[in-house]
DNA sequence: TTGTAGGCGTTATCAA
DNA sequence: TTGATAACGCCTACAA
């Protein structure tokens, strides 16, 4: 997949003026080059006195030492990659606060990039962080299809966790939420506080949490012996589609025919919402309660607050590069894992009055 | 700054497994190492039949170049780094999303590093930066202090753009939204629909878009021969900080000595509507209209949508990873900019019913 | 159009 | 404890 991106021509950019280097250092420090190297990476090999003239030296010249050749020469970098579908999910912004804490622990660096969710993107940053030679990177996914693309053409030789998204340990080390655990927790909830004509609002299926999420209620339903009041498929699961679908569901609420949706995502719910209240005809929990999936700012600062469930981002992201480093120590001797994270029930206003 | 750092000691990570290199390939296609280069490089230079068996070879092996050999060999990469404060604020989001739009416009990469508004980890990514010799890295600031410290210890030879922040030409390169017109077109508005009793909340003064806001809501007030009519400084800038202030002004709202109020930021002001809103003795936008600032999603989210002021993150973004590129094209001859971008008046119904 | 060879700035090995 | 010196993998003149 790299060469296509290659042949882009020369560069007309100047490049970064060169600076003092590691032999100016040595110089003016009146050592060799070996003796700054060592200051740098094995200070405890070297003499206090021949270390403090080594470090002046190295302030004086504003000495900044050069990634690229250390990467070169030492065989690696220091750092891992991390590449988010969707900044404006602060699920993803909690996974990359999970895995930057991760990284500090063990005191390496973490690259972050933004993908959007397009392929091309994933593609690019994969490509990118694979010649930067990052130790290891985290992808987050959420289509199957990005998936198989993608693992046809990423080298079997590097290190590369999925997060969001769960796939076969004989591929690839994990971390995801239990979606259809969650999908049933909140439809479970539904029942309990006594709904009894649900929806599942969601997709498309392509997505592969959307469709995990809806086993989760279908199973809830049917231990209940209760069947799907309808089923909606909207385009996408943002605030727009919401919009949309609610609009299209009030006719349905009013008369009676739904007093319960789950909703795939908390943009989807608080689209909806809005229609709702907008319209005016259907009151929120009363009429009909409604369940996000999440916890997104846009679930608690929704005018009616969201009930929804809670995905452990933070957690995510930790574990996921724990699991890269373990990947890296182990080497040969390793085995993929598939670490599937609970997610939680949080009770607000949209279900409860 | 950067020789702290070191001295961490032997990884204890193996590092990635080779893989094949360039001359593997150039064997394979029988063809020497610099007409692969130049294949990956200068396709044109090579011919038709040459390029396809280079290109073969490439995919046999899969191939990977090595980003950090490439690096040095060529003396500079082809990524810019862009250091976020704040991944939660969307406006950092939008900023992101429109540098890299502009790198993507040149062929160039955007490598991503969230701060969470520490010096501490500020300085860590710029030193991360500068060691992989990015072309160019743009930070987005809100503290006066911060830059001091930062300024000092940044090595003139590396190009530094400012972004959300605007800093004397003579120093850096900098975008910035007009804070204090901003503020301004706050203020001014809620004069125009009728208010006479304003408060700004927002605070401390060390954040320099907070003390910027405040100037421009001081100078609409004097065009009026008005006065404020209390000052109030939160410790910081955030919702809850918005709760605690809203609950102390219901007094003097339900007394009338208040009728409109300036917000220093969107989650300052969704703050205090909860408070508000809760406490129930004041209603918006009846007894006191509100302004935001920024519009964030908990601006349009909120009980009661909130006007705001929005700034162009986007073209924040884009223009300055153009700034940088422009630095980076002429060289010497470059002239730093501050360049200051307007921001919009956007009313919701906080303002108006 | 292709091959040759020197060098990019570090790290690591081995002797001293 | 320190100093030489050989990689590291690739790019780019320059020569053929």
């Amino acid at each position: 997949m790299s060469a296509a991106r290659y042949g882009v021509g020369v560069s007309t950019f100047n490049s970064v003026p060169p600076g003092a280097g590691i032999s100016d250092v040595a110089r003016l420090a009146g050592v060799s080059q070996g003796t700054v190297s060592n200051v740098l990476n094995h200070p405890e090999r070297v003499a206090t006195a021949t270390r403090d003239r080594v470090r002046q030296a190295i302030s004086a010249l504003a000495y900044v030492p050069n990634g690229a050749a250390r990467s070169l020469a030492a065989g690696g970098s220091r750092s891992i990659g991390l590449i988010l579908s969707d900044l404006e999910n602060s699920l993803f912004v909690d996974i990359a606060r999970g895995a930057e804490r991760a990284a500090a622990e063990a005191g390496m660096s973490l690259l972050l990039a933004n993908s959007d969710g397009r392929l091309e993107s994933e593609d690019r940053y994969l490509d990118l962080f694979a010649e930067s030679r990052v130790l290891s990177t985290l992808l987050t996914l959420n289509d199957d299809q990005h998936f198989r693309q993608i693992v046809g053409r990423v080298a079997d030789s590097r290190s590369l966790v999925l997060l969001n998204f769960q796939v076969d340990p004989a591929e690839y080390c994990s971390v995801d939420g239990h979606n259809e655990r969650g999908g049933y927790l909140a439809t479970r909830h539904l029942i309990d506080i006594g709904r009894r004509r649900l929806v599942f609002v969601g997709g498309p299926d392509s997505l592969r949490p959307v469709s995990e999420r809806h086993r989760g209620f279908s199973a809830a339903l049917a231990e209940s012996g209760l069947t799907a009041a309808a089923d909606v498929t909207p385009d996408w699961i943002n605030r727009s589609d919401g919009w949309r679908v609610g609009t299209g569901l009030v006719e349905a609420i009013a008369a009676g025919r739904i007093d319960g949706i789950v909703a795939a995502s908390d943009l989807l719910a608080a689209g909806m919402l809005q229609a709702f209240a907008t319209l005016g005809r259907v009151r929120v929990p009363h009429d009909v309660a409604i369940v996000g999936y999440d916890n997104n700012q846009a679930a608690w600062d929704s005018p009616v607050p969201i009930s929804t469930i809670g995905q452990p981002g933070e957690e995510m992201g930790y574990r996921g590069a724990r699991l890269a480093m373990e990947e890296l120590v182990e080497g040969d001797a390793h085995q993929h894992r598939a670490v599937v994270l609970e997610p939680t029930l949080i009770v607000r206003e949209s279900t409860v009055s």
